[in-house]
DNA sequence: ATAAAAATGTGTTTTTTTTACACTAAGTAC
DNA sequence: GTACTTAGTGTAAAAAAAACACATTTTTAT
């Protein structure tokens, strides 16, 4: 049962007072969209309930919030380097005003001390987490259909999506799901996935082929069963010198 | 010289050590946007330099992020109940390495226990504003001509007017600008301000008449030496009881 | 070798949306 | 009653988005 860890004595590990860090987690794997929930084990009336969250924690002292979050996805995934991004902070106080009558009995416990709440939202290819380091505790749910999770995290997760398909529209975060090489037909799943709905593959192409740092490369599939797909690869560079020139890509 | 404040002993007044609020406090008067800054006196070998910055504060323990906003505009224009969203979140380690060269001798104030900023907007009409409350070191600036502000505060101010655009797009954000009832003209100078652009008027009343919950009221405009406009309110019923039918109400 | 299967890659037509454009109506001031 | 000022309205052209189908290239099975 994490989450319920006394705070070490080590000043290493004290947690900054008033400070955590919820991340939702979203995974990309066969064309769906995830997101990465953990269970609770929760003690009430003598018994043990079950619930479902996102991951979380405290920021420790000394600890960048950032680095709060990058430790909470390594927990959970194994995995390291991945794009996250703060999306919005919370006020404890509020949260618990929503939907206080359902959580009576853990507010004594949230109220101590921890006042304010940072979401951050990160994107993995599931294809890259090793599953055996995946904890125990964790589960990919379906995007589209997440079970009930305690306090206000189904809010928490519609506020991230919310803002993953905003920056999606205004940066070039797509290709933090993509492989270094990708077809276009890959990049329309991921783009599918996310917003929940399909795009024509003509007027798809269409308009991504507008993207000055989406480049052909010479490579082709190899090893399908089928006509190979040429490979693209994303430029950076050219993206950041053309940024002026602002591509909102509504898809 | 406020934010050089020390810590005040009474509990209620101590600032949580590691986060505050910035405030792009957007402004309508005369068909113009502005945005309001706030002098700031920055000792610096010996001399007071006079720099510009963003109404900010740090956020007090106890306090919700929210009710740090609504403070910091209260304070600056004397309004309260006026619409505010958190727009952003960022860390200050980040920030500070955008533009250290620049502001190396404010660092040592800063880097002490500061790590995040949350960045609200708001919408404000000036009309409102009784000026007596406004306070002397605050000034309204033209959005579109603002002077170089400290640290990165150009930078949030555009992703704020980013953020309010888009926002503009997806929610009835238009009203906050304008009185109970209003005229098609002064909608659409509010869009204008805004977009800092001119739309047709003929365009402009097409699209905005397919907002089922823009109302036609019997009303019309006196005391005006012309032909004499019709009111129209908002109806926040309708709009959400129509929201799932998504209008995007792109200008 | 040939046929079947599977996904790639490409253009045109239709529909929808956006833009451009100009005059009459209603009131006030003189 | 004439001049001034802003309100209010429709249509045509252009641009953008959406709908739509088939030939191509590879592997696999026979």
């Amino acid at each position: 049962m994490p989450e319920f860890e006394n705070v070490l004595e080590n000043r290493e590990f004290q947690t900054l007072p008033s400070v955590s860090v919820d991340c939702v987690i979203f995974g990309y794997e066969g064309n769906l969209l995830k997101v990465l929930v953990r269970r609770e084990y929760v003690p009430f009336e003598g018994n043990i309930l079950i619930e479902w969250k996102l991951p979380g924690n405290h920021v420790r002292r000394n600890e960048q919030i950032d680095a709060t979050a990058s430790r909470i996805l390594k927990e959970q995934t194994g995995l390291e380097n991945i794009f996250m991004k703060q999306f919005m902070v919370f006020s404890d106080p509020d949260r618990l005003k929503r939907r206080e009558r359902d959580y009576e009995w853990v507010k004594p416990r949230l109220q101590d001390d921890r006042v304010l709440t940072v979401g951050f939202y990160s994107l993995v290819n599931i294809h890259d987490v090793d599953n055996s380091k995946l904890l125990e505790e964790a589960k990919w749910e379906n995007a589209y259909e997440i079970r009930e999770l305690m306090f206000d995290h189904n809010d928490i997760f519609n506020e991230a999506l919310k803002k993953l398909r905003y920056d999606l529209l205004h940066e070039p975060l797509i290709f933090e799901l993509l492989p270094e090489k990708f077809t276009l037909t890959q990049m329309q799943k991921v783009y599918e996935a996310i917003f929940d709905t399909t795009y024509d593959k003509r007027n798809f192409r269409r308009k991504v082929n507008k993207m000055p740092y989406l480049i052909q490369t010479d490579e082709l599939q190899s090893g399908v069963s089928h006509k190979p797909a040429r490979y693209y690869t994303f430029d950076r560079e050219i993206y950041e010198n053309t940024r002026s020139e602002r591509f909102d890509f509504r898809m």
